[in-house]
DNA sequence: GACAATTGATTACAACCGTAGTCAATTCTG
DNA sequence: CAGAATTGACTACGGTTGTAATCAATTGTC
């Protein structure tokens, strides 16, 4: 795939209630959205703007507009995360992770489901 | 502390060079960067902006700027990640690693290092 | 069929960002 | 001291982002 065209933070927004819910209306978009910050008109605007930079798409359906995210919520992660990673840390992965580790709530069950993945990729005990 | 102001991209590499090298003035900064994108004048404007957002501050030193980070690199992480973490992994701490650990390289040592860390965290079988 | 309501398309506008250039003051140089 | 060189302060300018309002076309309503 391409790489996916830079996504503001309100766009990332509007971007996870459609990965979350299919093809929607700006009007379902708006009504899917967990916060109320915005108005009708600027949940469009974030949609057109999203749709001329190609990362959704629409098609008419009657009168409205149906909208559909054309990357995988997995395909923008990727961008965003190679990109943050070389941005506050260097593109030093361990490094982060530790970050993370000392800085965010891990569950016990959180650290166990690591620990075991950190196992199929390998190292010295595992 | 209080929040750290958003950085910008290429806020960010001024920032790192300014946090491995102390205190500089803005040809410094420029000699300390890694790649040759920019101007004297474009750094001298980030430190400008950076100054403005109160991320570094300033003392004159004859007819030169001297230039000092405000916040530590560790600070600045924090905010970023965080951030981070809510906007592209929705605040879920443990996709967000595995995301990591599916899609960058990770050396043995960086993994026995993070299998260690966490079990210093805590968790079932450490 | 005329008017009201809906709603996509177009336009607005300030702040932030990338990328410098110009202006003006200071300092060397001869 | 007069001109040249340096360099901080101010200005510029188009693109992005946040946040919508207005315009215009379509669709109900009576």
């Amino acid at each position: 795939m391409p790489d996916a065209p830079r996504i503001s933070d309100s766009e990332w927004e509007v971007m996870k209630a459609l990965w979350d819910h299919g093809h929607m209306t700006g009007v379902e978009v708006l009504a899917r959205l967990p916060h109320d910050l915005w108005k009708q008109k600027t949940v469009n605007t974030f949609l057109v703007r999203l749709e001329t930079k190609g990362v959704i798409t629409s098609k008419r359906v009657g009168r409205a507009n149906l909208y559909r995210t054309f990357y995988t919520e997995r395909e923008c992660r990727r961008f965003e995360g190679s990109q943050f990673l070389s941005k506050v840390f260097r593109g030093q992965v361990a490094p982060m992770m530790l970050h993370f580790i000392e800085n965010e709530e891990l569950s016990e069950s959180d650290i166990d489901k690591l620990k075991k993945l950190l196992d199929d990729r390998g190292g010295s005990n595992g």
